[in-house]
DNA sequence: CTATTTTGAATGAATGTTCAACAAACGAGT
DNA sequence: ACTCGTTTGTTGAACATTCATTCAAAATAG
């Protein structure tokens, strides 16, 4: 027997890894064309050069195109999804403090840069025509809208505010969403921090007691925002 | 009598006219098509089969797909310029009514439907690869968003609030566009009812001596709002 | 030596564009 | 009113190109 394996490791790691990274590779080349060309125009060959590699490897590691695309937008989604998650959860108990640290993350360079933007506008436009993306193209997912209305909910009972919770929620995640869009048009001035800043506008307009503006001195336990 | 123009017309408008409705008929054509395939989809065969065509009739009143393409784009951006400005217009004077018609005519039926909603996403997806596409694109242009900002100084002024009018106006529009988004992905049981709500929700919020809730009692001068 | 990964050319399908032929509308001359 | 030649509009097949996919052969790892 030539078992290749015998003597080196039960799972053959090195190999999976090599695979893993391999697609990996890949899918950032994906992001890139869909960044650089669109949607319509990301051909196979592209994502191919972009890697560094040859022609005929994409159909190897991914079946097909399709495929491919729907790795890549998956690959995106996961990664969103644990940067909320995970700013949530460093914001502590605090419903103020989550509800700022989620507005804040969402304008973090990690998520929210040219190419990541384009990307999930690419995907944006194709999502009406394409059940497979629909579900995974609403970032801001079911999860994160629940979230933001259990906070909204929160904090209203706490501030005795007069909105309907729901209804503020949508507001707030589309404004997110919207500075999103603005962001990747790129045609005005706008920027990570002047989108930071419209954002925390509203955080204080809706939430008065509890967030002040950055120039602010805070009063009582409102939080100051930048 | 059967010599049509002799007596009618100098100019032949019989015959101008005709193009310009065969223009739009294949514009309608490709709004069809992008709603329903997406913008990488859509291909010339499709776009004149919804118009009831033959194959070759798009090159001759476009002169190739991407003028095709740009031409419905304007058209969409005339339709809803025309339609915004004709509900300011409406409103009269008074800073917070053109405002509260600002926000309601974005979620009219004329512009605000599955099937338009559908064929803008498609082009902004496209939009930041394609310079010409982006200035087109938002449809919420400069002249808008600079309106914006003057009904948002005027009010902060009338109504002695503490935002900045520039990022308060750039939060109101963007939320608006993602409301659009919301809309048109459809996956959340979203309708135009519930984001004018949302929409509302936020005025009422920001400009609390200005508009009051759906149910509430007006008073003073402020304008109530569903 | 075997199994896995990579290459690059071949293949076939899809699609935008062109164009020669055809149809209809039109204006002028009779 | 009735042709006739011209302009305008329309058709559908032919063409060229682009692109995803396949696969036999080569390279590499085990």
């Amino acid at each position: 027997m030539n078992t290749p394996l015998k003597d080196v490791a039960p799972e053959k790691r090195g190999r999976k890894q090599s695979k893993e990274v391999r697609r990996l590779q890949l899918i950032e080349a994906t992001i890139d064309s869909l960044a650089r060309r669109g949607y319509a125009e990301t051909t196979m060959a592209d994502v191919a050069d972009g890697a560094g590699l040859s022609r005929g490897i994409v159909n190897f590691h991914f079946e097909s195109k399709e495929k491919l695309l729907v790795a890549t937008l998956q690959h995106m989604y996961d990664e969103y999804s644990a940067h909320w998650r995970s700013a949530c959860n460093r914001a502590g108990d605090d419903p103020a403090r989550q509800m700022a640290a989620l507005v804040a993350a969402d304008f973090d360079r990690a998520v929210c840069n040219r190419r990541k933007l384009a990307a999930w506008c690419a995907f944006w436009g194709e999502a009406k025509s394409r059940p497979t993306y629909q579900a995974l193209c609403g970032a801001r997912d079911a999860a994160y809208q629940n979230l933001f209305v259990e906070l909204c909910r929160a904090l209203k009972e706490d501030g005795a505010y007069g909105f309907d919770a729901q209804a503020m929620a949508l507001a707030l995640s589309a404004m997110l969403e919207g500075l999103w869009l603005r962001l990747m048009m790129g045609t005005e001035d706008v920027t990570r921090e002047s989108a930071l800043v419209a954002a925390n506008e509203f955080l204080a307009a809706v939430f008065p007691r509890h967030y002040v503006r950055g120039a602010g001195v805070p009063e009582g336990k409102a939080i100051r925002i930048a």
